[in-house]
DNA sequence: GCCAATTTTATACAGGCGTTTGACTTTCTT
DNA sequence: AAGAAAGTCAAACGCCTGTATAAAATTGGC
């Protein structure tokens, strides 16, 4: 749960073990599961191709090992805040205007990281799980993204009174979501429509500020009586 | 422009050609570009490996062409449509009523194509060249994304009052954008989420329920005073 | 400094890939 | 019906892939 991908070690054989790992997720990132070779990621990470074979047994189980990096950083991300809210939420100590305010925090990390941070390293394999999910992204789902949705759902179900359980509020929170991560999934359509060569913190601020607007919009559907 | 995804003819040759691209847009889509293979795909198509290069080239030429086709086949859903949309906005006939509805119509649109419909084969090839662009991928986005993208953000700007070329106006139509496709991008997660086994027609509605009520709620707090 | 364990290395292997080739068959034109 | 054009096909090519092997080099504990 540390905010390094991968922990790094004094051990000679555990260094050699991060470096592919790192080697691996740029590759696996750049190119795709397929198109990165083996020999492709130990000639980035300065090693022999039986190094893959050494430490990992085969680049399925390297590909997995990368996945469980992936998970446990994604995690670190939000952890702590994520706790908190769930503390509030099980003693009843959040009211709609404190789960509008955790939306609009929540949004605003996860913009944040996915536009700098080391997140761009991860995007691109995210992005290829979720065109064709391999057997390793089970379990970054069920440990992720799952326990993240299901959060946002609780939330969001605060301001809007409905049953967080229920299909309307979990299509909410995941329509919500999808004003985010839109910025990641299509980052080269927003990219080529703002005409820049590359977003940067600017850029996240300004998509945090329309979110915002949007969040706070469609909370007062549900605080104001309708006309 | 006709909802085939490929013209259908009585020639022979264009026979196989036409069945070899509808094998190739399903293999392409099953398993992605590399996976697939020109073996497998003259397979599925009944035809003999040669045939690829036959008509096509090499496997390339073979994947542009598919791509030129979802790019027509997308055209062809909001095709007149959006024409209609674009007399109205270039001679002043459209209100911000009339935009409003007008979103939410193109928005219920593309939600049945994308979750009914032939979508389901192009959805794949879609996302895996959002997560890696082809050289080929430029065309698909010059032709068929940005026009609808722009188109987007005009009649959004009708509600906002925006200037349609501003950066938070294109950021505005973005994230709305991405309440939408975000059940294309992400459906795997939204599915596993809604525990069904397979999204069908009653889902599109609900989404589609939801997303109006987010794009009122949004118009709502341009077009009312601030509180 | 030594020995055992760990790590690194070069090489080999079988299999799949996209593509090419050239002979063959079918279809169309006149 | 004949000849040309279009289409089909099996076989082979060179290349790259993931993995296995076994020898060589390095490391760490005593």
């Amino acid at each position: 749960m540390t905010r390094e991908l991968f922990p790094n070690s004094p051990n000679k054989g555990e260094q050699a073990r991060r470096g592919l790992l790192l080697a691996a997720l740029e590759k696996f990132g750049q190119r795709g599961y397929d198109n990165a070779s083996v020999r492709e990621i130990a000639d980035a990470a300065g090693q022999n191709v039986g190094a893959i074979a050494y430490y990992f047994g085969n680049k399925e189980s390297l590909y997995a090992e990368v996945l469980k990096g992936i998970g446990g950083y994604l995690r670190s991300i939000l952890g702590e805040y994520a706790n908190e809210l769930r503390g509030q939420l099980a003693s009843g100590n959040l009211d709609p205007d404190g789960a509008r305010t955790a939306l609009k925090r929540i949004f605003r990390t996860m913009l944040g990281e996915q536009i700098d941070g080391d997140f761009y390293k991860v995007r691109s394999v995210m992005m290829r799980e979720q065109a064709s999910p391999s057997e390793s992204f089970d379990l970054l789902y069920r440990e992720t993204i799952r326990p993240l949705h299901e959060l946002l759902t609780r939330i969001l179900a605060v301001v809007t009174g409905e049953d967080p359980q229920s299909p309307m509020a979990i299509v909410r929170a995941h329509a919500l979501f999808g004003q985010v991560i839109v910025f990641t999934l299509a980052r080269e359509t927003i990219r080529h429509r703002l005409e820049v060569p590359k977003l940067g913190p600017e850029h996240a601020a300004m998509i945090g500020d329309v979110i915002d607007e949007h969040i706070d919009s469609i909370c007062r559907g549900f605080t104001l009586p309708q006309p």
